[in-house]
DNA sequence: CGCATACTTCGGCCGGGGCCGAACTGTTCC
DNA sequence: GGAACAGTTCGGCCCCGGCCGAAGTATGCG
């Protein structure tokens, strides 16, 4: 009766609260042990296996074993995208605790959002290049090119963007922040980017979570490059 | 524990077959009055109706009342997205019978998705905007921006497009299409132009489901503007 | 080789939630 | 007013699926 794709299916997968919990820690983009995603969701290793078995057999999930570990990540830029867009839709939750907060507004500072950046700090630079008009203004969902494939952001992160160019991935991707309610750089390109930061040391990643710290180096970088990455000044002006 | 917007919620909702029905049934852009929603999910009218009351106490759509009728909208353009996102990575429905087929290919070729139109002739007519450089390239979740609001395709439709440009909502936005595997032209822009396509009588919608026909005038016109609606010509070259 | 660790499979418990029919509210039309 | 129809609320049924602990498999280490 219904010629139309069954995305109840996936729905229903992301739709418990425990699987929810392993894909967003997942969307931190590190390859996870099955053992920490029981962990992070609060099930025994028992039940996070069922869990895990499920989502990679819908393939939102791929696992790699290395060792007696399994190592499980989102399967693709479309499963990323398709939870980044349930987040912006869902209940912003009501900060109680003081430690929650304080991790929120690190969140809200930077973080990893599957393979790129997000946070303030993404649009901080996202924004330095779309002035300098090395690429166009973001919008959600569209796709944009890149104009200036030698910008000093790219030529300092020793970025080759040619290859970039020429892959069939979207390239210049916006993508809804929940905490911005703006669009910061996915994509190729921003897939790009952001592991050049992390392999230049400009940032890293926090042990555990999706909070991203930059570094000196990366700060001082930055700001020559006309990025100002105002952490301490704006205390959460939300 | 978790810092995280609680996706859960939301896709719960939508992992429900019955309520996910409904919701593509939205997806088509027109306000839906209860009854007609439970027979689209097989179910009867009081289940329907806890199903559409939780979904307005969730936000996912709104309700208006006229006479003895409610008729049911997506709520706006996140939630359409996140509904989009999804159908991206739903299993594909094996397509069995010929009329399931008929009604997949004319789908495939023009439907309405949310406020805006999608399938091969919505790619026809955002790549004709691509080659005259009215817009940019689309990307799946990236931002364009309106270069020639002069275009003839606007003009021929009477489409004032400087207060689209002025609204705050994502202007060019590409949507990954299900059908085509490639983005079509969404967004306040992509909304606009299909609006006025309807009101002009270039084509109109089917009695009941999301397909859109092409009438005799807006196959003509749109043919003397440079973009060919080959309708019978390819048959699902897919 | 044997012990520890990482993960999976199985059996069983239990609660949530999807479904319906019946009864109730409200609107339209004659 | 009364009949017809749209929609909602309520009570009850039942099954799906999430949870666990215990037992089973595989890997690594001493």
């Amino acid at each position: 009766m219904e010629g139309d794709a069954q995305i109840s299916h996936p729905a229903m997968l992301i739709g418990d609260p425990a699987r929810a919990a392993m894909l967003m820690a997942m969307l931190g983009g590190r390859s996870l042990p099955a053992s920490d995603l029981a962990a992070i969701a609060g099930v025994k290793p028992s039940t996070a296996s069922e869990h895990l078995a499920r989502l990679t057999s819908a393939g939102l999930v791929t696992a790699t074993r290395s060792g007696r570990h399994r190592y499980f990540t989102l399967s693709g830029p479309d499963t990323a995208n398709a939870i980044e867009a349930l987040s912006a839709i869902a209940p912003r939750h009501t900060v109680q605790s003081l430690a929650q907060s304080k991790s929120a507004a690190q969140l809200g500072f930077a973080r990893s959002c599957y393979d790129h950046l997000a946070g303030a700090a993404a649009l901080a630079i996202a924004d330095r290049l779309i002035h300098d008009e090395a690429i166009a203004p973001l919008e959600n969902g569209a796709n944009g090119t890149v104009a200036a494939t030698g910008h000093p952001i790219f030529t300092a992160l020793e970025m080759d963007v040619e290859p970039v160019v020429a892959s069939r991935r979207p390239l210049v991707r916006g993508c809804l922040d929940w905490t911005q309610r703006r669009p910061h750089l996915a994509g190729a390109l921003g897939a790009r980017l952001f592991t050049s930061i992390l392999e230049h040391g400009w940032a890293e990643r926090a042990r555990t979570g999706r909070g991203i710290r930059f570094t000196a180096l990366g700060r001082s970088e930055l700001r020559r490059l006309g990025v100002v990455l105002d952490d301490e000044s704006s205390p959460a002006a939300r």
